[in-house]
DNA sequence: ACTAGACCTGGCGTC
DNA sequence: CAAGCCAGGTCTAGG
């Protein structure tokens, strides 16, 4: 084992983790409050194919990182590496200052809160947001680290704990089924899993590709990185929709200005932006997806032209705005997979440090959301 | 083309 | 105490 250690000099206000890590966007990071560090295993493409340890913690001035490597690496292209998975290239308080706010005064003294867009592994983030249709945080984090677990490889064995990749489309073929999936939890998404698996299997043979990783860049170059005909591409799996498609596009393939729409942010855009779709715009959509089928299949048009309206109204980083729109409408404390009662408390109330909003909240907000949206 | 329901599961507030 | 609702959706069958 080689292990490597580093740090970023960089603030809460610029990146707070447990509001990046904890909140679906990434599911296999796991908090041992005790210590306060973070644990994922992560594929450091393009440094190397394999799955390799990582611990994050940060404190009021530094993010500190520890990789437990394999095989022997350069600590400056890990350190780079590290830079891109939290895209700290980006500038947040700069958009919201000069991009976001003169345009939508919601962001009017908003704290930013640390929120980022992670830039993650296409596979991964594609499963992983097959399990988040009709789901919760805490379920689809178990569920991801339960494909690791009983599905990868055993990278290595830690006093109370194992750590395992999480398994490539070859691995789900060849070890698991739709009945062992649902006999761990999956649900209907177990169907999903295996035959997306069994596609990419497939469509990689056809190309002569072997990684997943690699084979999501043949297809972002394939299309030249155009958006719709990648999402079109992204709808031919099974259990993914636009909205899996469009989180794929954002976190899987840095596409910053995509804004995937779910419950939250649609009501957000009635409630908020009083959005109405108009009969013109819907035509005009519908004539610009008729030659796309799976689009054109899936696609609701109203929800569609609400993801518009925010790329317009947003700009190249839309997909960014959206997160701590998103994070501040749901902003409940959420909890990750697994771990012990402790931990978990300990977890609430580092949430809630944060936001004391949250303390604040009573029970029955969202149902009273319901109603005003009705009005 | 478009709209209801169904769909696995586990946790939670309400009756 | 148990039936019911909800959770970052998607799929399918019908009018």
């Amino acid at each position: 084992m080689n292990e490597y250690r580093g740090f970023f000099n960089i603030c809460r206000r610029s990146l707070q983790l447990e509001n990046v890590l904890q909140t679906g966007q990434a599911f296999r990071w796991v908090l041992d409050s005790e210590s306060g560090w973070y644990t994922n295993t992560l594929k450091l493409y393009p440094l190397t194919p394999e799955f390799q340890i990582i611990r994050l913690k940060q404190n009021d001035s530094k993010l500190e990182y520890h990789l437990e490597s394999s095989i022997k690496l350069e600590s400056r292209e890990i350190h780079n590496w590290i830079k891109q998975y939290f895209r700290m290239e980006v500038d947040v308080e700069k958009l919201c200052e000069e991009q976001w706010l003169p345009n939508d005064s919601t962001f009017k003294g908003k704290n930013l809160r640390g929120v980022r867009v992670l830039q993650q592994e296409p596979w991964e983030t594609l499963i992983s947001f097959i399990c988040s249709s009709n789901n919760n945080i805490p379920r689809i984090s178990q569920m991801c680290q339960k494909l690791s677990s009983h599905y990868g490889n055993l990278l290595n064995k830690h006093e109370f704990s194992n750590y395992y990749s999480f398994p490539t489309s070859e691995e789900l073929c060849d070890r698991a089924s739709v009945e062992s999936l649902r006999s761990l939890g999956f649900g209907y998404r177990a169907r999903y899993i295996i035959e997306t698996a069994k596609l990419l299997v497939q469509q990689k043979k056809i190309v002569g590709i072997i990684n997943d990783t690699e084979y999501f860049q043949y297809i972002s170059n394939l299309y030249k990185n155009d958006y719709l005909q990648i999402r079109e591409h992204l709808m031919g799996y099974s259990g993914v929709g636009p909205k899996v498609a469009d989180c794929v596009c954002l976190m899987g393939f840095h596409m910053d200005d995509i804004v995937p729409i779910d419950v939250h942010i649609g009501r957000v855009a009635k409630r908020d932006y009083k959005f109405v779709a108009s009969k013109k715009e819907l035509a005009i959509l519908r004539d610009t997806y008729s030659t796309m089928k799976l689009t054109k299949k899936k696609i609701n048009y109203e929800l569609e032209l609400i993801r518009l309206m925010f790329k317009e109204l947003w700009g190249p980083y839309a997909g960014w705005a959206e997160g701590i729109l998103f994070f501040r409408e749901i902003s409940t404390p959420t909890t990750l997979a697994p771990i012990s009662k402790e931990s978990k408390k300990k977890r609430l109330f580092a949430d809630t440090l944060y936001d004391p909003k949250n303390a604040l909240k009573e029970p029955n907000r969202r149902q009273n959301k319901y109603i005003k949206t009705e009005v």
